[in-house]
DNA sequence: ATTTAAACGAGACGGTACGTCGCGTCTTTGT
DNA sequence: ACAAAGACGCGACGTACCGTCTCGTTTAAAT
C-alpha cells in the first residue's frame, strides 16, 4: 500500500527506491555468492557483511533468491559492445563477455539454484529474466542488426534463437557438461553461426 | 556396517545392491520432482510416497541430491538411435529424445538445483555426470560416428562441442531464456551444425 | 528537547502537557485493547487508527507499556460513590464499579500483561499503580471511613486488606479461575467482610 | 497426524509422552523464568540451558506459553493438605502453600504475562487452568468437606468463591496492589471466611 | 506579518525473538 | 542384516513488533 509494497510488487527486479546502503548490499551478496555459492550463502551473513540488518534486506527484497537475482543483473558487466566494423569480432566480443559472467564465481554456479528457487516465485523468475537477461541480449541483438546491415547476416535470422545457441552452449558447458572452456571456444561458435563451419578438434 | 559403506562410498552413483523397493521409490522420487520441483520435494516426503521409510533412503544414498541424480539417470529414457540411414534423421531424433527429457516435468527444472546441491560434494557431481549424461552422449557420439563413416560429416569435427551446441541450446531455453520449444527447433539446430544453416524466423 | 523529556521522565503518569489528538489516541488504545488485547495489540495499529504517527506517541510515552497504563487510567470509570447513607450499599456500588472495570473489554485481561511489561520498567510499575490503582481505592476508603464514623465497621479494620479481599476476589476469578461472574457476587463479598456471613451457593 | 499431533492438541496440558529430557527442560524453564521473567526470558534460552534444540521444544509445545504453562503446573507443589483435626489449621496450611506458589521466583510474575498470552490460545488457556489450579483447588476442596463434616463449616457454602477469597486476595496484592505479604495473612484471611472476623491492621 | 521552536508525518532502520521447515543422524524395536 | 518409527540436532528461513532515528513540513506562539 506504501511506495516500498509498490516498488516490491515486480519481484527480483532493482527497486525502483532501495534501501540506503545499496552499494554495500551489492557487494555483499555478490562476495557471499562468490564464496560459499548460493544454496550455502545466508541471508544475514550478507546482512552483517554489508552492515545493515537482515530486516533490511526482506524489506525491499521478498526473499534470498530476488535479492541474488537483483545483485547478479546489477553486478555484472553489461556494456554494449563497440562497433568495429566487423561482425565477427564484435559477436565475439560479446560471446567473450557471456562466457565471463558464466564463468566468474559469483554467478558461476549461482544461476542454477537461483533458476531452481525463482521457479517457486513466478513472477519473479519473469522479472529475473527481464533484469538480467534483456540488458545482455540487447546488446547481441543490436550487433546482430549491424551485421544484417552490412549484408554479414540474412535479414530473417533468428536472432532469438543465435543468441540461445551462443550462450547455451558456453551455459551448459559450464554447468553440465563439465567441459573446460577453452579460448577459442568464442571464435568457433561465433564461425559456427556466422559461416556454418561445423567446430573441429583442436 | 561394511556392505552399506561402501556401496554409498561412491556417491550419487547407484547403489551396488539397492534396497528391495528400488522401483516405488523411483517413481516416487520422478513424482515429486515433477510434482514440486527439486527445492520444495522433500525426502520425508519421497518416504512416505514410496511406502517406505526416511532411513531406508539415507542408508542407500547419501543425500538428496544422490538420490535425485539416481532417479533422473535411472528413470528418463535414454535407449541408443536407430540407425536410420540419414545422419541427419538421426541426429533430429536424438535431440527430439534429449528436448524431451529437458522439458518433461521432472527434469525440467530439476536439473540446475541438483547440480548445485552436488557442486557441494565433490566426488558426486562427476558420479552424476558419469550416470546421467555418458549414456546419453555416447548415443549422440555413435550417431556422428556413424555421419562419419557415410562421409556427412568431417573426421575431426569435434563431437563434444557439437553435443554441447545441441543440448546446451536447448536447455538454456528451457530454463534460462525461456523462449518457446517450437517443434521445428530439433531440425532447425542438426542443420546448423550438420549444413551451416543459420536459423531464420519461421 | 527540554520539557518533552521533562514530561516523559514520570513514567506512566499522564504527560504534564500531551499531544495534540489526545482523545482520539485515547480511543484508539482502549479499542485497540478490547480487540486484540494487550500482546496482540500494536502500537502502529494504535497510531494508526488514531489518525497519527507512531513516533508522536514514543514522543509522549515512553513504552507501548505506558501508553496502555496511561489510557486504562484515564478511560476507566473512577467516580467517587455517593454517600447513600447505607455503608453495605456504598460498599456494593464500589465493588460493582471494580466489577465493571475488569470485565469491561479493555481492562480484562490487559492488566496482567501491562504489569509484566511494566515490571520491567521499575519506576513506571509505582507510577501506574499510584495513578491507576490510588483513585478508586481512595473512594473505596472513603466509604469505609464514613462506616467507621457510622459504627458500622471497628476503628481499627485493615482497610487495604478489606479492599485487596473485594477486588481481588473478582481480579482472580476473572483472570485465573475463570469462574462465572453472577450478579449477586459484589453484595455476597461485601456482606462477608462486613458481617462475616460465609458466602453459600445461590 | 501421528502421537505427537495428538499429544499436542489438549494445548498447556502436559503431553502424554513428552520429550527425552523433560527434566532438564523442566528445571531450564523454571530457571530462565526466575531469572529473567516471562516477557524477556527466551524459548531459546531455555533450549540451551536443557541441553536440547529449540525445534525440540516446539515439537512438544505449541508455543512459548504453553511450555511455560507446562512448566508452572509441573513444577510448583501441590501436595495435598494433612489432616490435623483442625479445618483452622489445615485451611491456613493450604493457604500458605498458595502463597508460596504465588511469591516464588518462577511463578511471581510470570502468570500475568502468562495468562495474558494463552488469552490468544484459547484452548490452551483452559488447559493450563485444568493442569495448573485443579489440583490446588481439589486439595483446598477436600479440606473444607472435612471442615463440613466436622461441622465447623456449613454444608452450602460456595467453595468455589472461597477458594477465590483466599486465593484471589493473595495474587491480587502480590500482582496490583503491590502491599506486602506479612506473616499473619494466611490467618487472617482464613480467620475472615471461616468465623467472619473482620481483618483489622496489626 | 513574520519569525522561530516545538510538534508532527513519513518511513527506513536496528534489534530481539518468534515460530517453521527440511536435511541428515541416531536409537529403539521388531522381523 | 535390514527396515519401520520417530525423536533429535542443526542451521537457516522469513516474520513481527518494538523503539530509534533522520528529514521535511505544519502549527502556533512570540516578536
Amino acid at each position: 500500500m506504501s511506495r516500498t509494497a509498490a516498488s516490491r510488487a515486480g519481484g527480483a527486479g532493482p527497486p525502483t527506491d532501495g534501501p540506503r546502503d545499496r552499494q554495500a548490499i551489492l557487494a555483499a551478496t555478490l562476495d557471499a555468492l562468490g564464496e560459499h555459492g548460493y544454496a550455502r550463502m545466508t541471508v544475514e551473513g550478507v546482512a552483517t557483511r554489508a552492515g545493515v540488518h537482515k530486516a533490511t534486506l526482506y524489506r525491499w527484497w521478498a526473499s534470498k533468491g530476488s535479492l541474488v537475482g537483483w545483485a547478479l543483473g546489477a553486478g555484472l558487466s553489461t556494456g554494449p559492445v563497440a562497433d568495429t566494423g566487423s561482425t565477427r569480432d564484435d559477436l565475439v566480443t560479446w560471446l567473450r563477455g557471456t562466457i565471463d559472467n558464466y564463468t566468474s564465481t559469483p554467478a558461476e554456479s549461482a544461476l542454477p539454484a537461483l533458476l531452481s528457487d525463482l521457479a517457486s516465485e513466478p513472477g519473479t523468475l519473469e522479472g529475473f529474466r527481464r533484469s538480467f537477461l534483456d540488458a545482455r541480449r540487447a546488446n547481441c541483438a543490436a550487433t546482430v542488426t549491424r551485421g544484417i546491415e552490412r549484408g554479414d547476416i540474412p535479414a530473417d535470422v533468428d536472432v532469438g534463437l543465435v543468441m540461445d545457441v551462443l550462450a547455451g552452449t558456453v551455459f551448459y558447458r559450464q554447468l553440465v557438461s563439465g567441459e573446460p572452456m577453452d579460448a577459442a571456444l568464442a571464435e568457433r561458435l561465433v564461425d559456427l553461426v556466422l559461416t556454418g563451419q561445423i567446430p573441429r578438434v583442436a
